[in-house]
DNA sequence: GACTATACGGAACCTGAGTTCCGTTTGTCA
DNA sequence: TGACAAACGGAACTCAGGTTCCGTATAGTC
């Protein structure tokens, strides 16, 4: 079988330039399939069968597996696609003028995309399939990119300096699925709140050890 | 079948007043299947099999099913039983001297049960399953719980007077959840984190609309 | 235009989990 | 102690979703 060797990070243009070119059929085929997964996943969360996302791309699953092995691996690319692209994000706000907006605003748009596509980020933030080798690295990058973000903000003093990136993620993460659940409070609102329960600071932190 | 009638919350005591007594061994029975499923939800989580179930209450999963006709049901009424313990935690605190320390002691004692016993309290706190008609009143109960402690915390300062009781039950269940998820960090930080990002305070009120 | 490796489609297969069925066992009552 | 309804156990059934297989179609090449 062809699998393994294909499976750089959502690349949907030509294949890497080790042997044969692909086919051109499969190469659309595969950019739908990807795209398809992104759409299906998005809006019904990455438990729907594999067979709806065939359909919804106009292959046959035969086809599907072909170009990737396995669901989780479909799974895999769309989400480490969708890290990427927030790495990118975080990357571009590395050197803004204001850290301290930087840091939220970023924070802001995960927290939206995150609501908007259901299951995925949260899927990304801890939860569910684990990954392993190449996605490590992605998933390092975006925590370093947020490192960056924080760090500038923290500089400036408009986050606790005890934070950390990876509970960055995890609160983000978190905010993000609570929003998704049933008749919770709207993302923005909960995302307000994480960043200021104002006054009960200083006290908890004590308190909890 | 003998389903609905004797659902109430957690019972494992004589059942109802109704019709002909329960048999000896059936209220045995149904005791040691709610303890296994208590036990193993809290560890495994709730997907595990209801063979495992049954055979941790060293009962076949016909019996099982004679006392809980669908895992639904078993699910729902072991969460209610935790909802309900909560409620009554929440609501011991209803009148403590000090409602600032009164608010914050039973949030940081739900993020640990919730961390202790996986995927139940997350669970309840908005995602999976969806419990209709007696669950609506557990739920409305610790709302209301929650609502109490919230309100006396809010009225002296200790909490911002825009935090809604449902928006406390998404984070704090946003927090367990985090917790428990690959490598996030530990609760107690989380949950600090939560009731104290400080200095951001104030302007990510204003940002987010 | 013919040839072949590559790719396709989708029926069939496999597995795991929930649920049912029914012959056997047991508590309860007279 | 005997009778019987209630309860039990667990094999068997059902269903859904992932994965495989193989006959058919086709892009790319000579």
């Amino acid at each position: 079988m062809d699998r393994a060797e294909k499976l750089e990070v959502g690349c949907d243009g030509p294949a890497a330039a080790g042997a044969r070119p692909q086919r051109a059929d499969a190469q659309r085929n595969r950019a739908r399939i990807l795209e398809a997964a992104e759409n299906v996943f998005a809006v019904e969360g990455i438990e729907v069968p594999v067979d709806l996302i065939a359909e919804k791309a106009g292959v046959g699953v035969g086809t599907l597996y072909r170009h990737f092995p396995t669901k989780e691996k479909l799974c895999e690319a769309v989400l480490l696609d969708r890290l990427s692209a927030l790495t990118v994000d975080a990357q571009a706000l590395a050197d803004a003028d204001d850290p301290k907006a930087a840091f939220f605003d970023f924070l802001e748009h995960v927290v939206e995309e995150g609501a908007a596509k259901r299951d995925l980020m949260v899927a990304v933030m801890g939860a569910g399939l684990e990954f392993e080798e190449a996605s490590v690295a992605v998933k390092d990058g975006l925590r370093d990119a947020i490192g960056v973000l924080l760090e500038r903000a923290q500089a400036v003093g408009a986050v606790r300096s005890d934070v950390t990136p990876l509970a960055v993620l995890s609160l983000v993460g978190a905010t993000c699925q609570a929003t998704a659940h049933a008749g919770a409070a709207p993302a923005c609102d909960l995302l307000t709140i994480v960043c200021d329960v104002s006054s009960c600071s200083r006290r908890a932190r004590q308190k909890l050890s």
